[in-house]
DNA sequence: CACAAGGACGTAAGCGGTTACGTAAATTTT
DNA sequence: AAAATTTACGTAACCGCTTACGTCCTTGTG
């Protein structure tokens, strides 16, 4: 009591111009009565929202890889909530990725930074952000040529880490299945497979594309894959490897003994699958983590130069892949 | 232009005492100067955020049911979109269960409403939310003899149904695996589980209670559960089901030949399965949409009669449950 | 045709903070 | 010791919107 609100302002936001002592009466009173700045007039004062804001951009329909997101957005939580800031959580689709201006939250000014992923999401909407001052964080894209914050899996080394693995159990006569390739991902993690077995002066695997990298997609791409005569087939996704393998064991084709798979991502059921599947696990916690410090960063200082993380990822060696067996090819030639 | 603000601001919001021509003319003004409603001017002058916050209370530690929770997410969202309102995602653990003032988002008014969701939300939480006359809708989550809003997925009937589906398989000598029995869906479950025995007139089948509702749990509890001479087991999670799955196989037990195993939720890895899981799936987006909806009616009055929606459930027959086998009790007679 | 009633729109007082600016007291400078 | 700074805190003008109230112009009524 008897001390102005400008005085309380000053106190509460740690501003100087404010003896010790009066400040830490202040905050005292604060912390006892529970008192708290009301959001909303610090926000109109202020400009700020202290919200950020998780885009994700899908096409319409199921998003596939769910839990994925979900780890992200834990990591995310628990390291924006230690800077203060609040998580909005927003999907995007079609419409408000022609004009990013239709896309209410953006227009209402509602968060101070945004966090955005999606396996597709079109450079022209990403250059708009950009370009409009927004301060933006990329999870798991990244543009060339274009100053942006992100933070990124790295899909090609550990890629690259996977096929080395491949080559090293023998295998040399391989094909990759994947989704469309003008997912960031998918094109990362095919070049990746393709740079190791250039590197060890062997042809690179065909690469079979298909319309999704889910489980039905891996079933459907499977036949023309191993058609080819494979020993081992490099899946985009582990959803897509455990198609391949359901292909694979329904024709009576023994995993590892007679085919080697790999799938990519750790999802929860690539432990337990009918073959425990050999993949690279993302640390998607972290990725959360990563983008909001980021994006932290960022809000407190505009002019900072950009940074692109790389997050590095860990082979999870298991059942699914094996040494090349010589008795197969025999029994191929047949 | 040569509009007063307070015209606009009539307008924009629909509200009457305005010509039918001027509130055209206006709107078709704002919409294409693609101008907005501040949201946080809005705010301080209403007190109203148009924000809802979803919390999802868990123990420190990973959360267990990943795309369960990001499923529901996407119906919310989808949801409240239609609302006008946006979507704030927290995790709250042990500290501001204690004490809902802690609570940073509560405390600061920046939400309208919560919809809580957790497998053991503290029922002494609840009523303080509730006591607290904040908007409140609870999923998964239901008090007995408190009137508050909530969505659950019928656990007990879907239990009983799964029940149902074994014993016409013409089991009797069934075990079931659990997580602990404080959690809301576990208990429901167990309940549903019984209760179809007791129906038939077959002695209720023994409990087995784990700490954790997860795939280790599972295989842990495999033993003791199998050790009672049963033919099939019931598991309360899918997780749990899958770790159980992997140990009897690993033991050389045939499913579903030998043992018949259920699940419960569908989760990803229950259809790619070493042996595709029977379960039930539960129509999450569904879920978080009726939240959603729920929430809404009751922001929009707050003395309208609370409501329970119980979602029913689909049961899954896939490969793990089979009718019982005689020679598999003579083998276990030796 | 005078007057009451209602409709259409403008005026201005908040909503609860932040912050540039002003002022009095304490401290340093010359 | 008087002047010049610096420090500590109060004053008040916004921030952009909502809404009670006031004014003016229509329209209805006896």
């Amino acid at each position: 009591m008897g001390v102005s609100i400008a005085t309380v302002s000053r106190a509460l936001n740690g501003k100087p111009g404010l003896s010790p002592e009066l400040r830490q009466k202040i905050l005292d009173e604060a912390a006892q009565q529970n008192t708290y700045i009301t959001p909303a007039a610090r926000m109109l004062a202020t400009a700020r929202s202290q919200n950020v804001c998780f885009v994700i951009y899908h096409l319409d329909g199921p998003v596939s890889s769910d839990s994925f997101y979900f780890q992200i957005l834990m990591g995310l939580e628990a390291e924006l909530r230690k800077a203060g800031l609040h998580l909005i959580l927003e999907f995007i689709g079609e419409e408000e990725i022609k004009d990013p201006m239709t896309w209410r939250t953006l227009r209402e000014h509602r968060a101070d930074g945004i966090i955005l992923t999606g396996p597709f999401v079109p450079a022209s909407f990403i250059l708009q952000l950009h370009s409009a001052g927004i301060p933006l964080v990329l999870i798991d894209n990244y543009l060339e040529h274009v100053q942006v914050d992100a933070v990124v899996a790295d899909d090609r080394a550990s890629a690259r880490v996977l096929a080395e693995h491949v080559i090293s159990l023998g295998h040399k006569k391989v094909s990759i299945i994947s989704g469309p390739k003008d997912w960031y991902s998918n094109r990362e993690r095919a070049s990746g497979f393709i740079e190791a077995f250039e590197a060890h002066g062997i042809k690179a695997p065909p690469i079979y594309y298909g319309d999704e990298t889910t489980f039905d997609s891996g079933k459907i791409l499977f036949d023309q894959a191993y058609k080819s005569g494979c020993t081992a087939i490099l899946a985009a996704t582990d959803p897509m490897a455990l198609g391949a393998m359901s292909a694979a064991i329904a024709a009576g084709i023994r995993i590892p003994e007679d085919l080697s798979i790999t799938g990519f991502d750790d999802i929860d059921g690539a432990a337990t699958a009918t073959v425990p599947l050999t993949t690279i696990n993302v640390p998607r916690n972290y990725l959360g983590r990563s983008a909001a410090r980021l994006l932290w960063a960022r809000l407190d200082d505009e002019s900072a130069p950009r940074q692109r993380i790389d997050i590095t990822t860990n082979l999870i060696v298991r059942n699914s892949t094996g040494p090349v067996s010589k008795s197969v090819r025999k029994v191929k030639n047949v």
